[in-house]
DNA sequence: AATATTTGGGCAAACGTTTCCGAAATTCAT
DNA sequence: ATGAATTTCGGAAACGTTTGCCCAAATATT
């Protein structure tokens, strides 16, 4: 560790410490020529100010935490990309915590957090979490908090969210207009705003095309060979559909495993589209139609507003409830015309 | 913020300070009674210590830091959740940094990290640093520090790496057993670990099957048309190749985006192996054969023997370097057979 | 020339914890 | 009963910065 310190730094040069700390700050009351002297001297020893002191003696550390489900899944990651970039030019740190979708992670991180650790908090909830009392607690720590992707609606607390009942309406109606008669939507398990918002989308649009009533809603989870249980059943059963929208990515990698091994052809007699921010969905056989969200976008926003709350500056009214468009990308797991030559559609 | 501090527990129940803080850290030299007293009011008004205060007083901030190129990327994310794993069991906070493959903010970050801001850093150098003189000056700060999957071998750090060489091996002997004559390489640019090690793994199964001086190795980078335009040359100049080789999973895609556009049939003409911790591999056209690296433990690896070095253990001397081995999953990308059925080889 | 203002910088008190040192009070051994 | 050891706790200094307040000298103002 750097041992140099400031009254060190104060010793060496016959100046009271205040006088150091003001030149490394340019305060306007030390004269240029003490300054210079005093930054020549900084950078010569390589002095770093204590992080721990300034942020006790300022009540300001200089951190955010970033609370997310899973790290491996692209959306997270990219959102983390945004964030960190963020972060970066504001010359903030980032601490990471993953909750893996369990209530209890998230209440425990959430409580080491009301210390001072950080500045401020954004969080995309578990769907293991139905109560919010441990996110109303955090609030009342004046600490700021924002929610992204995975919200809490009725706090108040800014959201950034994609229009995830707009997404789930065009994807299913694309589905729809590909030729699809009965469509399943795998929907995560929990009451997660996403859930609820993806499956009103499906189910407006299902009514929209005169097929209200034949909604077909399964809930997955994580455990990859019950999902596939469930989507072996719903394959081998009466109500068989011919179309499957997943709302998150694994989902749909569970289908396409299933279909192989039931040797159901993709998009012949089943289509697939799924919310996913796989770059390799492309490459997939077939390749899969896909919402994607604007992940990295949401991440720099989300930091974006973060730091105009810390920072102690008036959000606009469209900055309380941000919405960040999601946009389909059509493949050929959900095309209805032959099976398309691969490379037209992959060309840059 | 929670504004209750020790000082406010001690007034309020008449006692000093000091005895409060040896109260709560259960002390021996305080009575059960006192302690049962102070615990009380502690919990009753949600007393959590200030961690600035404490960071600055024992010289210890319970934060550690890691330092990864990109977080878009599979074996990055895996690690991260392996670190935060045994971070969390240890009461530790994770601060998370990316390089963007960019020496200058490599040294930044480096730079910042002298101050006594984190306990321990794990790294994994940037394809773009050459010099290597931030990373030594680092060290003279004495802040515990390890490298993993890019090491930097000569300096003298614990490594947590894994067998990239003797896995190049296996892939390329998998190759030449499949019937390749002529395999090409695709290596990052720069001078890392893993390529140096990837590359010389190559080199010595061509070499053990006679095809010394056949090498065929291809720099590739970030950009992704500046890759498929190499790949392009490649596939339809003299030396076409039969079989490839990738380092990462990137220029794998890449491989696949640019043998689709020309239509050079996998595994038929191209047998393609790469790589690659995508779990999404399986659903690939054709599925791609991997080498995937246990991501996940060399995270947990690195974070355990960092705490080791943090808590003043004494390291064995495997973990010094310690190696864990990747495995190679077969897929039809390189089956030299007719084209499997895909359910046989999905199959859980 | 006397007063007011600015400039440049030092003193010391914070921030909230931890810990060294010592002081009572109690227990124990003799 | 006396001294020694133990238990239990408080005082105060420390960790390294920042900042409110003050003061001297220099400059500006009347």
């Amino acid at each position: 560790m750097n041992n140099v310190t400031l009254k060190m730094l104060a010793e060496e040069l016959n100046m009271s410490p205040s006088t150091v700390s003001r030149a490394l700050r340019d305060s306007h009351e030390i004269s240029q020529e003490t300054k210079d002297r005093v930054k020549a001297l900084a950078a010569k020893l390589d002095f770093q100010p204590n992080p721990h002191a300034s942020s006790l003696r300022k009540n300001k550390s200089r951190t955010i935490a970033v609370i997310i489900p899973e790290i491996q899944n692209n959306f997270f990651s990219q959102v983390m990309n945004g964030v960190e970039e963020v972060a970066r030019q504001k010359g903030y740190h980032v601490l990471i915590y993953l909750t893996h979708e369990d209530y209890k992670r998230e209440k425990d991180i959430l409580h080491l957090l009301r210390s001072g650790r950080v500045e401020g908090v954004m969080i995309s909830v578990s769907n293991t979490t139905r109560s919010f009392e441990h996110l109303e607690a955090y609030c009342k720590e004046e600490i700021p908090l924002i929610f992204f992707d995975r919200v809490c609606e009725n706090m108040d607390v800014p959201c950034i969210t994609t229009d995830d009942a707009g997404a789930a309406f065009k994807a299913t109606e694309h589905l729809l207009k590909a030729g699809c008669k009965k469509i399943a939507f795998l929907s995560m398990a929990g009451n997660l705003s996403i859930s609820c918002g993806r499956k009103s989308g499906y189910v407006k649009a299902l009514t929209k095309y005169g097929l209200s009533g034949s909604e077909l809603v399964i809930e997955c989870g994580p455990d990859d060979e019950a999902n596939r249980q469930k989507i072996r059943q719903l394959l081998e059963s009466e109500q068989k559909p011919d179309g499957i929208f997943a709302a998150v990515e694994k989902f749909a990698v569970n289908t396409y495993e299933v279909s192989r091994e039931l040797d159901i052809r993709v998009p012949q007699h089943l289509k697939v589209i799924s919310f996913s921010n796989l770059a390799a969905a492309a490459l997939f056989n077939p390749p899969l139609s896909t919402i994607v969200q604007p992940a990295y976008d949401m991440g720099r926003e989300s930091a974006n507003i973060l730091f105009k709350i810390i920072d102690k500056k008036k959000l606009l009214s469209a900055e309380k409830k941000m919405v960040i468009q999601s946009h389909l990308i059509i493949r050929e797991s959900t095309t209805s015309k032959q099976y398309a030559k691969p490379s037209v559609l992959l060309k840059p």
